[in-house]
This record gives C-alpha cells, structure tokens and sequence, in this order.
DNA sequence: CCAAAAGTGTTAATATTACACCCATGC
DNA sequence: GCATGGGTGTAATATTAACACTTTTGG
C-alpha cells in the first residue's frame, strides 16, 4: 500500500517491485495487538502498514520511515524478520475492485489508477515487526486511512493479500527471540510489575507461565533494576516496579540506528 | 553478479534492484567449506554465486535455479537468511575496474558495458544459504566464472561488496538452527559414523563436542537409523553407520518445492 | 484478623556435563 | 595380548519445574 508521500515519479524515486510491511505488535491488559490500518475507500481494505524503498535509504531506515509516518513516534524497536516472494503477491485483485467500487474518483483513486501499471506489479515484500507500547503510541492516520486502530492478534479482520499470513510469521519469529534479545520491555511502560511482564510472556506464547519460576528466571537475566512498591489501593501486598537496565553505551530499544 | 542466462532485455525479464546471493556451505574432513567462484576477467573478482529474481518465479525458485546453474545438482537444502539493503550496495566500483582491465572486450565485457546501466544501480540482495555434500556436489563451472571453487570458511578469498559479511551472517544463522531443523544431514553422505558427525558439528561451532555425550544427545532427537558396521580395516573397534530417517511424507532435504 | 496477591525458599524432576569403564578390531 | 578407538554406563552438576510457605496491604 503506498505511503502518503509518493512522488509522482515513482520509477525513479523508488525501487520497484520490492516492498517493506510492518507487523506491529502492540500489548495492553493481557492481550496482544496488532496495528491494522483500514483504507479510506469503499470495500473494506485492511493491510498491513507498508510502503517502499527510496533509491537513497537502506531498508532499515525505510522501515523506520514508513512505520514513523503511521504511528508518530521515534525509535521504536524494528527488525527484518522474513521475505515474502511468491508470484502471486501483487495488488491487481485488490487494486482493481477499489477502484471499481470507488469510480467516482476523488484524488487518491485517480492517482492510483493513473500509477495502476506500477502498483499492479508482482511484489517482493520483506517483512519487519515492531514492538511498541500502546499505551504511548496513539497511531496517527494518514489521509489514505480510514481507521488505523489495533486488531486482538487472534481476532484480525480479513486482510489482503498473504498479510494475514506475513502477521501469523513475524508472531512466530518474536517467540523465537523475545527473551534472547531482551526486547520485551519495548511493549511496556517504563516501568511495570512482573505481573504485568509475565501477563505479557503468556500473550505472546499463548500459555501459562508458573509465577514464582518467571520472576526467578527473568531476575537471573540481570537486566532489570528494582524500584519503588507500586501502591494500587487494593488490599494485599504491594507489588515492585521494574525497570529495564540500559546497558553502558547500547541501545537495546533501537538496534538500527 | 549474472547468470549465464541472462536474456537482452534485462527491465521485463527480471526484477530490478533485487539479487539473491547464497552461501553455499560444504564440508570435508573436519572443516567447512563456501563456494566462491572467481570471474574469468582480470583483476581477481571473487563474489558468491548469485543472479535475479524472474518476473514469473517466486523468489525461492530462482535462489534454486541460481545455484542449480552453479553446482549442477537438484535437491539442494536451501533457505533464506537475511537481507541486506544498506544503500552503498551496487556493483558499480567493481564494475568499472572489471571494464577498465578487460578492455579488449570480448562478448561479456560488452554485454556487462551495454547494461552497465542496469548493473550499476544499487541492490537489495536476499542472503539465502546452502547446504551440500562436498564429495557429491562437483560444481560445474559457468562461462562466466575462471573458477568455482571451496574455500575454507576461516580462510576465503577477498570478495567483492559486502559477501563477506554475507558469508559471517549466513554462518551465525547456520547455527542457530543446526540441529532445530535437522539439517546437518545435508552435508553428509547418506551414511555417516557418528565421529563424522560430531566433526561436522566442530566444524561448525568451532568448538568441541564431548563425544559420548554428543553421541547420547543425537541419538536421544530419534532421527538417525543405525545400519551396519565400518570396517576400515583399522585395529579397532568398528564404528556403526548412521542414516537420517526420512520421516513419513515430509522432506527435510528440500524444504523449498 | 482476614482475604488477596506478592515475595521467597525448598524440594523434586530433568537436562547437561564430567568421568570411567568395557568392547571390538587387526596386528 | 595389546594398542587403538568406539560404545555405553554412572556420578556430579546445573538447570528447570513443582510445591509450599511467609509477608504485605487495606478493609
């Protein structure tokens, strides 16, 4: 899907047939999210937040930007995890039914069909997932959305394309490294309880993790700093905040800089 | 760098801007091995084995055809790694040298002239790696390259543009999911003794493994059938052979179809 | 004092590592 | 028989999981 600031010379400004899409993973209250925008246009279009390559970024950065734009807010954790490149990945389906159901064109719909002979093309995507708090990030539509809000990841809506399955392996991969690379915490406040943590491992693997056993493990990890009792009002004993140890010289929450 | 089959009209065929390179991972007596050819031209080019993406195939079936072209032989063990898309990746320094010291153009040379336009421009690859038996897989050189030849891993040639680093990526991934995915088969022969084995595992990590204990953990996955016994002739005990067992219906050999 | 939930310790089970011993083989 | 290298068993250790108990908090 393009990003809001395209030139009008796409062939030149960027590279072709090579897309990125985000899979942003946001937590909040026990459940796993995941940033859906919906296109302005008739017929219900949802997809991932995506964009292209400029000629004069690397990849990274052009994750950085395309995700920047929808969400607002800067360094946020960003990391390639797969290619998607069957023959079958382009828009022409979609494309063609939107501006089908929307022929009274406004802008947006003339542009695209006067640019259809490059969006129709068959796409390589490579897919990057993000980690954000979603209690600090309030997604910013752009004016090709309609709605950009957050999907419960076991309940999404029907998505374009493979984006439901491009979803299904960026959740499979941030199992694969969320305790490995120590990116947890950029799902969470600042400051959180080990409850709230631990809440957050049961959502992403989808199973229970025994209570004592997951403070034990995760304070063995040495990573957290322990802070002041959070008092809640409610009668039992109050739990410690944690914060995440940031590292002499590292930067654990941006690791493409 | 291009196949051998590259058609004249490279902006239909093929996708622009897009390569795959692979990391072809061999192994004999105790070390590891990468193929690296060398091009037929002057001034030392060594780069790995890589080429384009057709328009009509996905980009799993190109990495295939790529190194079918190469090693001539099918069934090769073969998944994508990475991507790398820093924006100083183009060709064109080391194609200007190559056209400068091959001036008394033959064919190549001027087909690599005439598209220089195409070449030069900058490149997101796909890292894709490898996994061959070395006393199986007798690479079948090209028209394009002077050599094709195994370098050990700790020891490779200078190449051209980032495939070293390439190489280093493609090597850290080959660990993590060594005996995850069962894969260490693929540089074997069909029947191999559990020293061999344990070798290759050395090789690979580049450190050693207990042997009894490394005998135990292999065993204990249940994926080797025992078949008869080696007689080298040596005065000692006889080693068993080992085979993967192909489980029913799946093939690990060749995950990509 | 009580219920609720957090903190922590203790044991059991399991996996990993280290060490030792025995066995087959050809000379 | 003997040296060599392969197979296997056992003990020590570390890691993980299971269970139990104590402490804090506000009503």
């Amino acid at each position: 899907m393009p990003d809001t600031d395209l030139p009008t010379d796409l062939n030149t400004e960027y590279i072709r047939q090579l897309s990125i899409d985000c899979v942003v993973f946001g937590y909040r209250d026990g459940k796993l999210y995941v940033l859906v925008p919906e296109l302005i246009f008739r017929g219900d279009f949802y997809g991932l937040p995506g964009g292209f390559i400029r000629q004069t970024e690397s990849i990274d950065a052009a994750a950085r930007r395309i995700l920047e734009g929808r969400t607002g807010i800067t360094n946020i954790y960003l990391e390639q995890f797969r290619v998607f490149g069957g023959t079958d990945r382009n828009n022409r389906s979609a494309l063609e039914r939107l501006v089908e159901l929307n022929a009274d064109a406004d802008g947006s719909v003339r542009w695209m069909r006067d640019n259809l002979h490059w969006l129709v093309d068959r796409f390589v995507s490579i897919g990057y997932y993000a980690l954000v708090d979603m209690r600090v990030v309030k997604p910013s539509k752009t004016d090709v959305d309609a709605t950009v809000d957050w999907y419960p990841v076991d309940n999404l809506p029907k998505m374009i394309m493979d984006h439901r399955e491009i979803v299904g392996e960026g959740l499979l991969s941030l199992r694969r490294v969320l305790d490995e690379k120590l990116i947890a915490f950029n799902l969470l406040p600042e400051k959180f309880t080990m409850k709230e943590l631990r809440l957050l491992y049961e959502a992403v693997y989808d199973r229970p993790f025994p209570r004592n056993n997951f403070q034990k493990k995760i304070l063995d990890l040495g990573v957290l700093e322990r802070l002041e009792k959070k008092y809640t009002g409610a009668s039992n004993r109050a739990p410690y905040l944690y914060r995440f140890r940031r590292e002499r010289g590292s930067e654990p929450s941006a690791p493409l800089s």
